[in-house]
DNA sequence: CGGCATGTTGCGCA
DNA sequence: TTGCGCAACATGCC
């Protein structure tokens, strides 16, 4: 379920969870998803290190240990869940880590059924962390920003706000929804925007992402209701106008709109 | 069975 | 240089 809203939730309860608590046992996941790719490492280098914090940025997770870093990147199934130390293995579990805060301990594990996501060892900083572009929430985001990006591509609007070094954390259902809201037509080359069309997008990414954050607040299991206005609801009828919604395909990703709310130009 | 999926990267081509 | 389309990654669901 990884957009930003999903990431800042995950970052949340293993900041809580993990937070000035020692690894006593770590277990990475196989193949391509480690970096470096070497799961004996992994567990080596992870245990007996103290967690410090817990952190996001756009889609990706940041454990920091003292001297180590753990990145995370959801890919598109990926999840934490909290169990007991003895609880057996989740179905799909890529990695774990076991802490011990005192006599409490925790085991964080990490599930991903399509193993698109990544996990990353590092000391540092690493490139796709550092290349990510303004957080929505942790940074907020310029309308004037924005609007300069738009003066110089002729890029699709949508293709745009979803690239991960223009905004961080914007994804396919956000985007959509947004432009449904601010009444673009997600093929819209952003040149031919104005600034008062990049300022309205700007507020109807920020209101998306705080709806999509509430939606998922007081949810105690990873559950909750998705409800859109557009975003997978091509061929009903428009929430605004009831005409029928229509899908394009804009940077490889489908986009479902309105025809009549969000003409094209 | 075919088609679709909340993401990213890399390659070929215009 | 810019921008686009597409395959690949691996699996579940309808």
């Amino acid at each position: 379920m990884p957009e930003l809203p999903d990431v800042e939730l995950i970052a949340g309860r293993l900041r809580r969870a993990l937070r000035g608590a020692r690894v006593v046992a770590a277990s990475g996941p196989p193949g391509r998803m480690l970096r470096p790719a070497d799961p004996a490492a992994f567990a080596r280098r992870l245990k007996g290190r103290v967690v410090k914090d817990v952190t996001r940025r756009g889609k990706w997770l940041r454990i920091d240990l003292d001297g180590l870093r753990l990145f995370n990147h959801f890919g598109l199934t990926g999840w934490w869940r909290l169990r007991p130390v003895d609880a057996p293995a989740e179905p799909y579990e890529r990695a774990r880590l076991d802490a011990a805060r005192g006599k409490i301990t925790v085991s964080a594990r990490y599930v991903d059924p399509r193993r698109f996501g990544r996990v990353v060892l590092d000391t540092a900083d690493i490139p796709e962390w550092k290349e990510l572009g303004p957080d929505p929430v942790r940074d907020g985001i310029s309308a004037k920003g924005l609007a300069d990006v738009f003066a110089r591509s002729r890029r699709a609007v949508k293709d745009v706000i979803m690239d991960q070094t223009v905004l961080a954390g914007i994804g396919n259902i956000i985007a959509t929804e947004a432009l449904w809201h601010a009444r673009l037509d997600p093929r819209t080359p952003c040149e031919r925007l104005e600034n008062a069309d990049a300022a309205r997008l700007v507020r109807e990414l920020e209101r998306e992402i705080r709806r999509e954050l509430k939606m998922r607040e007081g949810v105690h299991g990873d559950v909750w209701s998705d409800d859109f206005a557009v975003y997978g609801r091509t061929g009903k009828p428009c929430p605004r106008c009831r005409t029928t919604i229509k899908s394009a395909v804009v940077g490889g990703r489908t986009s479902a709109y309105c025809p009549r709310c969000q003409p094209r130009r």
